[in-house]
DNA sequence: ATGTGC
């Protein structure tokens, strides 16, 4: 059962840890950090987390944390675990996570920072009107009903399109251009159902925001080109997810698999890490829900990407171009060699060594999918550039830097980094450190303009609450999971 | 993350 103390790690090279399998352990725990994060990498719980992740039916090679690792809902926050589907490989909605598919979209402007300096008051002005956000109601779409809602579940970003709210390069550019197809709109609950009629179109609170960004530095010129950035470039980035309708089917399936979890004999160390075989009915089930977030995911960033465009439009007379649109909560089913989580055995295995390829459950869960150059689902102008792979887009914390990464060959952890800084201190430490009025202040002496929507939530973002996102970084670039092509820095936020 | 919370 599970330890009382920390599991112990052992360093393997400068970027890479590894906790020895013990107990009910299938597989190891590998840790992705610099030495210089490690001492404060979440702190025991996500270690442990990490371990008992570790113990889930049909894992394969290791339970992995990105350099951003922290404590969550059963699995850590920076997680990554896949699960070999015809050895009775669970899903569990603890390693999605509450928001699914919580990502983030990145458009850049035809514009540099000197010429958007002095529209920068009204642009804000613009996109804070244009932005629904805070907690409740208020969304850009209204939906009719039920018929329109399942609409939107079943093609995401694509029907938004159709329906007038974007342009054909949205979806180009949109991971699984625009909408999964396996959705299964009908299997909702009408609590989840009525939750996502009204919030279509909205930022929600906590971290998520819509920034204005300038290009401060390109570290990758050719990917930096192909993907359409340039140093001193505006662009507007959006961190978002499903809302309450994400979070009513993760509750909804959590529940359900609570219960059914025994009829299949699996017994797990902690009960937030519910989980069945991803071939029941139970786990199909929650596939094909968690499918019809992620397509409302999708939309809702498509939603409020185009309402920050018209804005911009109307200001600037630039348009936005989407550079890629990414989540970093999902679970997937893709095809990767496994061999048994040793030390290069990914590496290897993407080099076409040793290792079968399986058909696998990925479950990511504040980690980003960075598909390596040439891959068949990279968007059709980037896929055939020999040095370039899967936009990554990295959010930082409020005030502080946002990173481009592009995939690279041979990543250690079924394709998969981080996802942004990661919290080091609570919502509840960060409130009582500094006041919301304060902090605002300080932003705008730094040139960020700042639209919040409560002054305890700006209080809670406060920078100093989060990993510093430069060394989350170059611990991912370190560990070999990906690449650096660009930081941005932000100019003005809309918090919800 | 979330009509913050059994």
């Amino acid at each position: 059962m599970t330890p009382a103390s920390a599991p112990a790690l052992v360093q393997e090279t400068p970027y890479r840890y590894r906790i020895e399998p013990t107990g009910r352990m299938r597989v190891p725990g590998v840790v992705f950090a610099s030495p210089g994060l490690l001492p404060e990498v979440g702190g025991d719980q996500a270690l442990q987390q990490v371990a008992d992740v570790a113990t889930l039916p049909g894992i394969v090679d290791a339970s992995y944390a990105m350099p951003d690792v922290h404590w969550g809902y059963g699995f850590p926050i920076g997680g990554v675990a896949a699960t070999d589907i015809a050895d009775g490989g669970v899903v569990s909605p603890g390693g999605v996570g509450f928001d699914i598919s919580c990502g983030v979209r990145l458009y850049a402007a035809d514009l540099d920072a000197a010429a958007f300096a002095p529209r920068k008051e009204a642009v804000l002005d613009g996109l804070s009107r244009s932005t629904p956000r805070g907690m409740g109601k208020g969304a850009v779409w209204d939906l009719s009903g039920a018929d329109q809602l399942a609409k939107v579940l079943a093609s995401g970003a694509k029907y938004a399109v159709e329906q007038g709210h974007g342009v054909q390069r949205d979806l180009d550019r949109c991971e699984d251009f625009g909408a999964v197809d396996d959705a299964d709109p009908a299997g909702l609950s009408e609590r989840a159902v009525n939750r996502g009629l009204h919030q279509l179109g909205s930022l929600g609170s906590g971290n998520h925001f819509l920034e204005v960004q300038v290009v401060d530095a390109v570290r990758d010129q050719a990917a930096a080109e192909a993907y359409g950035l340039r140093a001193g470039q505006v662009c507007v980035m959006i961190h978002c997810g499903s809302r309450g309708l994400g979070h009513q089917i993760c509750t909804d399936h959590v529940r359900a698999m609570e219960q059914a979890m025994a009829g299949f004999g699996i017994t797990v160390p902690d009960r937030q890490l519910a989980c069945v075989p991803v071939e029941s009915d139970p786990g199909r089930a929650y596939l094909r829900a968690m499918a019809a977030a992620a397509n409302y995911a999708r939309a809702n960033r498509q939603l409020l990407g185009q309402a920050a465009r018209e804005v911009f439009e109307r200001l600037t007379g630039a348009g936005l171009d989407l550079i890629y649109d990414i989540s970093h909560n999902l679970a997937k089913v893709e095809t990767h060699r496994v061999t048994g989580g040793d030390g290069a055995a990914g590496a290897a295995g993407a080099a076409g060594g040793a290792g079968q390829p399986r058909r696998l459950c990925v479950h990511r869960k504040g980690a980003t999918r960075a598909l390596p150059p040439g891959h068949p689902d990279l968007p059709a102008d980037l896929r055939d550039l020999p040095d370039v792979g899967q936009p990554v887009l990295i959010p930082g914390s409020m005030g502080t830097a946002s990173y481009v990464l592009t995939g690279v060959p041979g990543g250690p952890a079924f394709a998969s980094t981080c996802h942004g800084a990661g919290r080091t201190l609570s919502r509840h430490q960060a409130a009582r450190a500094v006041r919301g009025q304060e902090l605002r202040r300080l932003l705008e002496s730094r040139g960020i303009a700042v639209r919040g929507a409560s002054w305890r939530g700006l209080a809670e973002e406060m920078p100093e609450a989060y990993k510093d996102i430069d060394a989350v970084v170059e611990a991912a670039e370190g560990a070999g999971l990906a690449r650096a092509v660009a930081r941005l820095v932000p100019v003005g936020v809309v918090k919800g």
